[in-house]
DNA sequence: ACAACAAAGCTGACATCGTCAACATGGCGT
DNA sequence: ACGCCATGTTGACGATGTCAGCTTTGTTGT
């Protein structure tokens, strides 16, 4: 079945969503550096300035990934809260869905932390950040009122627990600690979060 | 004093290093993006082509600057030790120390921690990394002999520790928290992650 | 029904970039 | 003294992001 004519309708249908399909796909088996806006073009089959009436920059194509990354973040940490179990077995949950997102996409995590970005997407990729720290809060909070958590500003505990997390999945990211060794370590890593390191 | 001739030596004397120190101030006041060889072989005053006489590739000109940031981070952190005072102001003295690294060259740390690597530089990487993370546990282990960390494999130990600080400082470089939060709630924080957040 | 318009394509051009090949220079060892 | 080789230089090539100007198509107002 070689290609027909092809009458491609001239106008695309929903080019902006494909791009950004497209792109994801690329980033997430070449990686950021390799994603050009004209491969792209060639990929979903339209001119090579056609993106640019979507996206007004490259930039501007990134930034709307990481949003994306982020909603799909949100999402997953969401679906995967337990929110009537003790909060020890909340929190590993919520840290093995944080490392699997970072795992089956982790140039996509790069792209999110990154700290380039167009000053008008900036806004609202700050607002992506506030909401997940945000649902976390809510989850030391509610920890705090049942008596899980020791009392104290709940911000400053989620940034505990936040940067734990973080810091876990950024290395995962990094290549500098393997999948399966933080996954290994995971049940552990949280207890000691919520147990402390010093002998009591 | 205008230009005389300027007859510059035809041999640079030592274009690696020039090129390496002009390339952090642009990665420090412009970011990574804003780095190009040309540019930067136009900043030191030699051919646009010269660089590639000392770096195969770019990348292999970030490769090498991300090496020296891990060899600045690993003296910042030595120098910031106190073996001898008690584990959290220890933890707290290390905490600070590498936030201050990533506060005033965070385009380095993201460098550092990129995913990106020349396969033959990425060896050394990964050994550079390693050695931060041994510096941890050796200090981890330290710690345990005394009786101020709980028994365990210090390597696990190490890795909560190494989470919970590179998290903030990554948080931090991604401008998803402010350097000076950071700072204000950082012995909270060492004090949290060394004796956890349940009540005891 | 149809003219006007705006949205969303396309083509062509331009500057910049990374990289390579071919050549020039000059310091150093034999 | 002489040749070698590391380290420069120049010129070229292809790819990329972005812009301006043109074309197509769907919608909207009369």
């Amino acid at each position: 079945m070689l290609s027909m004519p092809e009458s491609r309708p001239y106008h695309h249908g929903d080019l902006r969503a494909a791009l950004l399909k497209s792109a994801e796909r690329t980033l997430r088996d070449k990686g950021a550096a390799a994603l050009s806006l004209r491969e792209l073009a060639r990929d979903v089959g339209v001119s090579h300035a056609a993106p640019g009436r979507h996206f007004k920059d490259k930039q501007a194509l990134l930034d709307a990934l990481a949003l994306t990354g982020y909603e799909r973040l949100l999402r997953t940490l969401g679906a995967a809260d337990a929110p009537d179990r003790p909060i020890e077995e909340r929190m590993t949950g919520l840290a093995r869905a944080y490392l699997g997102f970072v795992i089956d996409n982790p140039a996509l995590l790069e792209l999110m932390f990154a700290r380039k970005h167009e000053p008008d997407t900036t806004g609202r990729l700050a607002e992506a950040v506030d909401e997940t720290f945000g649902s976390l809060t809510r989850i030391v909070a509610d920890a705090q009122e049942r008596g899980e958590i020791i009392p104290g500003d709940p911000e400053r505990l989620m940034l505990v627990v936040a940067s734990s997390l973080h810091g876990l999945a950024a290395l995962v990211a990094a290549c500098a600690l393997s999948p399966e060794e933080a996954l290994a370590g995971l049940d552990e890593q949280v207890h000691h979060l919520l147990h402390g390191l010093t002998p009591r």
